[in-house]
DNA sequence: CTGAAAGCGCTTACAG
DNA sequence: CTGAAAGCGCTTACAG
């Protein structure tokens, strides 16, 4: 018969004559030495055919260290997150911590709510993938000395750490392969400019169109109101509007390309032998797109991982100096992109 | 300053001057009427300027309710399971819950590994969206008396509540659209038999099949190896080889029938004009493919809230017979259907 | 090597 | 209406 109640340490102490405190220095294989080998034995030997499972969270309340990390999206519905999510929790699980992830939304009040209940669990850190350039949440979070990292998105003032792509890096690949392919009427549909990203592919996008001296009526930006699909389809038209004779898109980001996508079926406008597009991110099922999305590849795992791994260093030693660890990301030329149509 | 060091209760009531178990009263809503008003309001005002937040986890010591439930997902990358989780998270949050939701893979020995970790943490229940028609893992659940409610699959035995979709109904709506199209030999690639899913989709297909006397010859039925879009390619080319002259195909999911796109494009089949292909699960962005997927809709939002109330009822009434909850999805027709080619 | 004790931050019967 | 006390299940100095 299966038992009603969970094992406690003493139930188990009880069932093998010794005191709890010993059952506790076995369980725990940090200070399973400090007990005699035989004794040991016995123990784990009745913890396990008993199936018994220590309680995290009373030993949590002892040591002060609950091993729960949040992990703060602004939106789950994101295909980008999962990657990045897998890589989280890959480098927590071994050092035994479990992310708590929520879905926080834009709204900064819902954001911050969303954080103290975070808190009120006892995280140990929090992980931001909600950043904006200036981001009442971080300064709460360093307010409370609460160790965050951002992910993705970071903040202008790098008051903590992050781990973010190389968006200048990104978008002069973009740029470069369009002006190779022939293009010389490019539009940049930029993320919003609060977020560093949406700041820092259009500043890179500046740059690249520079460097390549292109002149002013060369290229053109106009920025979505968010990173989804519509806000894309919208600015597209927009887009358009300001600058006929285009002949490409660099995109703020994938979802922002799909929406071009839209608009383009909706217009009957053909990519790529109408229009040439490029997408930023390569989330996952792009290459299944009519086109295959030509895009930039983030190391979406890797960003994961880095920023777990920062985030454990700094629960570890709080007061370290803030660091941005900056990824490379990689253009993978799909089907979205040729060579303009040739004028007539 | 920032404080150093969190709050607690004795801190706040050593601040005002009373007793720290009139403070817990005051922060405890339920508890609140039992303290005169002014020194309720006192205290309330105290926490707010010192941004006090209670320990949910001591709390959850003493009352032995961790106020966690933990999500149990077989690949977390699957875009359907973000509007399930976004579902969950709605609903666990109103009752004051907070999903830990982990990654947990196909292998079985990892799924009890980590189901080991959330009991260790002190989940109040478990949502598995991992379960196979014979499942290991909720036999551990039912023997340690884990409250556990199953999504999108469920158990032979019906030992434990699910929530799934209606799959005969969803088969036999697919069924009867590529019948009506005209259709007369039609493909099915099942998901793993060891799924419901899988099983249910499959016997779906053959009722409706049967339904419309359609003779042996008229349709066949391959295996995909998973819920991939890789294992949906390879199955894709087996349901060729095995059944030529096929003209409609009724994938097992949309993972799958990206897989059959993938294989008409290598072969230069075009989709609809020579095959059309039905998905299943609606995922996002599956309307963004060329063509636009035709696919059964299953309604993945409310999958996820009604899990997470089943859950909490059990957990309020553990010995609450299983009930288990069929949602009623829907076919949407988009462009990769469309009658067959004429025969010549 | 093992035991006895204190204490992590709460909740909640029990007094008064 | 408020306080004092016990106890949730652990960990870890401190003795022995």
């Amino acid at each position: 018969m299966p038992e009603r109640k969970r094992l406690t340490l003493k139930d188990l102490a009880a069932e093998i004559n010794v005191h709890y405190s010993t059952v506790s220095r076995v369980m725990n294989p940090a200070t399973r030495h400090l007990v005699a080998d035989d004794v040991a034995a016995r123990i784990l030997e009745v913890a396990e055919a008993r199936g018994f499972r220590p309680n995290r969270i009373a030993a949590g309340l002892r040591t002060q260290r609950s091993g729960l990390v949040g992990v703060v999206l602004p939106d789950i519905a994101n295909p980008v997150f999962p990657p990045i999510l897998a890589g989280i929790e890959a480098v927590l699980a071994q050092q035994g911590y479990v992310p708590i992830v929520v879905n926080a939304g834009l709204d900064k009040v819902r954001q911050r709510f969303v954080i103290d209940q975070l808190v009120g669990r006892q995280v140990e850190g929090l992980l931001l993938a909600t950043a904006e350039r200036e981001d009442p949440i971080l300064d709460y979070c360093l307010k409370q000395r609460i160790p965050a990292v951002m992910i993705n998105r970071g903040e202008d003032a790098g008051r903590a750490s992050c781990v973010v792509s190389d968006n200048l890096l990104a978008m002069r690949l973009t740029v470069d392969h369009l002006v190779a392919l022939g293009h010389r009427r490019i539009g940049h549909i930029a993320g919003p400019a609060a977020l560093s990203t949406g700041y820092q592919r259009r500043e890179g996008f500046l740059q690249a169109v520079r460097r390549h001296r292109l002149r002013r009526e060369a290229w053109q930006v106009v920025e979505a109101d968010s990173y989804s699909r519509e806000a894309g389809r919208q600015a597209c038209a927009r887009l358009f509007a300001d600058f006929p004779g285009m002949t490409a898109i660099a995109a703020g980001n994938d979802l922002i390309a799909m929406g071009c996508y839209d608009y383009l079926r909706e217009h009957g406008l053909c990519c790529p032998a109408d229009i040439s597009v490029v997408g930023h991110n390569d989330m996952p099922f792009v290459d299944a797109l009519t086109p295959p999305l030509t895009t930039v590849r983030i190391p979406v795992h890797q960003m994961g991982e880095d920023a777990a791994r920062l985030l454990l260093q700094q629960i570890g030693a709080p007061a370290s100096p803030p660091v941005t660890v900056e990824l490379v990301p990689e253009l993978i030329v799909r089907g979205s992109t040729a060579p303009p149509p040739a004028p007539h």
